[in-house]
DNA sequence: GTAGGGTTAG
């Protein structure tokens, strides 16, 4: 017996069979499990517990093996009862929490065992995620009848049941009546603390169901209601807020547990970095980084993966290349972050070069990571490789092509000026078309000045989105650049009748860790008047080397002089100004803005990076600028 | 045996 899995003593019962903990693959433990079939040593009950046990571990999840040495059992227990359940019920596949409840009636019925306390939680987890409230409640019966309604695990899966099927109603009677009952006659301290330690899991599971109905103002309020919190009461609020596009609130939530007791964990790092990514506050992502360093929060896949994306959106793609190679693991998603990151940044080649690594490590692109190869190829106007690397994602891949994939498609060709063989492909996709997409042919048309289909296409959007004012803008544009002001008085009058705002212009900049915000035309920052005469100087200055100011794009019809201060105040070249004010000369100025970039400001930007040497990064609603020394790095494709 | 997590066309 000298092969490394026999390492238990012989003297204990449990060492009759092989120690199946010690087997590293799935094939070691089959071979162990065929021995012991062979020699009789499943029959132990403690050993076919273990092997059960096995492929039921979340890692090396196989149930239908496991069901198999289920089977197979002479008197399965109620251990082996609630292994099955569990495996069952934490599984997200389709169909499996619905298993784990007829498992669970099955056990019911069966006479020789009794579901526990450890049964219920798997049962309610099983009915919670499939929102199976009717099952719920009759689960809910049965905790009572075997008298386990008071234990606190049993207690917080019966709320969080409850929660999942949208009942509030009931989830919070449960939870006030439960948190009474855990007050009650505590004498000694300790106990209480205990008890106490017990109600925070309620209130988080509490929070989570506001959070999940979309109640952020019940969630809040509850939230600060609790005698206590964990981490994970604070990570309910940040990852609800990141998910649902709250992302200063997330950003909030997370400076005040920066201030409070609780310590930010991996999952806190983990839900925080999207609000970061979309905010592009730089500095206080880097802050993340630090933090994880520092307190030995390992930076897996999964924090890593959320890191390279946070660089890449912040602006610093190289900082998003280094945490790539350095991380142990990469998987789908990972590589799918840094391939669209570089996207992103116009790095189309390095994006290709990526995905040619990826392949190669043996990692399955997903069809996100194609979403990523196609925006890349559209971003750099490599309209045969993009053609060829959806043709081979379809044909050759199997996967059928998303909405995204489309999108990416249509912009490459439009943006290409194949504008037809775009919008053939919008007509003759098996999906319907949504007004993304329909606005990623308009703006191929405001490109190549196609002002007869651009007006087809915007009348398809103003059907489609009435109230969005990104068509009529289109179109006013458009109309104004071939010098049609008539026309361009009759959308606007259209957008007055029908109270369409153009969406106002927002631009921010991370100075020492805090985000200065900047709209159209902005005026109410505190140094208003510094930056104002900061914008008259760059006027100055690009007048003096000859540049004027291209005022074609501008929405209104007016009179010259007007038009070049209209396009003067916007947001980005606030945020610019006030950055050349605050920071030390050559610093490089990062500012992320809502919409995307007009063409006066990416051309005054090339001269403003040159005239005051400086590096702008300007992130707008789509890609990357990298504004140095004249030119920029999207080579004015864009 | 409880609560919280990363990528996705413009």
């Amino acid at each position: 017996m000298n092969s490394t899995i026999y390492t238990t003593p012989p003297s204990h019962p449990s060492s009759l069979f092989p120690n199946i903990t010690l087997c590293k693959t799935i094939k070691h433990f089959k071979q162990v499990h065929a021995h012991m079939i062979k020699t009789a040593q499943i029959h132990d009950p403690l050993a076919a517990a273990e092997v059960l046990r096995f492929c039921a571990l979340p890692n090396n999840r196989d149930i239908h093996y496991a069901r198999k040495v289920f089977d197979q059992m002479r008197q399965p227990n109620c251990f082996s009862w609630n292994t099955i359940i569990r495996a069952l019920a934490e599984s997200n596949d389709d169909g499996k929490p619905l298993a784990a409840l007829l498992f669970f009636f099955q056990m019911v019925c069966d006479a020789s065992v009794e579901p526990n306390q450890f049964t219920f939680p798997s049962v309610l987890k099983a009915c919670a995620q499939s929102s199976r409230l009717k099952e719920g409640m009759q689960v809910h019966g049965l905790v009572v009848k075997y008298g386990l309604d008071s234990d606190e695990f049993v207690v917080s899966n019966l709320v969080r049941m409850y929660v999942m099927c949208g009942v509030m109603k009931d989830a919070h009677l449960l939870f006030i009546r439960n948190l009474i009952e855990f007050d009650e006659g505590d004498e000694v301290v300790r106990n209480h603390k205990k008890k106490e330690e017990g109600n925070v899991v309620l209130w988080n599971v509490m929070v989570d169901g506001y959070v999940r109905l979309g109640e952020f103002g019940a969630a809040r309020e509850l939230f600060d209601s609790m005698p206590q919190r964990t981490a994970v009461s604070w990570n309910v609020l940040i990852s609800g807020y990141a998910q649902n596009g709250l992302f200063k609130e997330a950003i909030e939530m997370f400076r005040e547990m920066q201030m409070g007791d609780v310590c930010p964990n991996y999952v806190t790092l983990v839900s925080v970095l999207p609000a970061i990514s979309r905010f592009g506050a730089l500095e206080l992502g880097k802050w993340v980084h630090l933090y994880a360093e520092k307190n030995g929060i390992e930076i897996d896949d999964v924090l890593g993966s959320a890191l390279v994306d946070m660089y890449s959106k912040c602006g610093s793609i190289e900082k998003a290349l280094q945490v790539f190679e350095r991380l142990p693991r990469k998987n789908a998603i990972t590589w799918s972050t840094i391939i669209g990151g570089l996207a992103m940044h116009g790095r189309a080649n390095d994006a290709l070069d990526y995905f040619s690594m990826m392949e190669r490590s043996g990692v399955t692109p997903s069809d996100v990571t194609y979403i990523g190869v196609l925006s890349a190829c559209s971003h750099a106007g490599l309209v045969d490789k993009g053609r060829s690397f959806f043709s081979h994602m379809v044909k050759a891949v199997g996967f059928e092509p998303r909405i995204e994939h489309y999108g990416c498609m249509v912009d490459l060709l439009g943006r290409a000026g194949h504008l037809e063989e775009a919008e053939e492909l919008i007509l003759n996709m098996p999906i319907k078309p949504d007004d993304v997409i329909w606005k990623a042919l308009l703006g191929a048309c405001k490109i190549h000045g196609n002002i007869e289909m651009g007006r087809r296409v915007a009348e398809v959007l103003m059907d489609m989105v009435p109230h969005d004012s990104g068509s009529y803008v289109a179109l006013s544009n458009m109309y104004a650049s071939s010098g049609n002001w008539e026309a361009v008085a009759d959308v606007r009058l259209m957008m007055k009748e029908m109270d369409i705002r153009k969406d106002p212009g927002c631009s921010w900049i991370e100075l020492d860790g805090e985000i200065h915000e900047f709209l159209v035309d902005d005026d109410s920052h505190s140094r208003a008047k510094e930056i104002h005469s900061m914008l008259d100087e760059i006027a100055n200055q690009l007048r003096l080397i000859g540049y004027r100011p291209d005022t074609s794009k501008v929405l209104l019809n007016l009179d010259e002089e007007e038009k070049e201060s209209a396009l003067q105040y916007h947001s980005e070249k606030i945020a610019v100004a006030f950055g050349l004010i605050c920071t030390s000369p050559h610093t490089p100025l990062w500012v992320v803005k809502n919409l995307r970039i007009c063409e006066d400001c990416h051309s005054s930007m090339k001269l403003i990076s040159k005239i005051y040497k400086r590096k702008i990064i300007i992130r707008d609603r789509k890609r990357f600028h990298h504004f140095e020394h004249g030119f920029c790095s999207c080579k004015d494709y864009w």
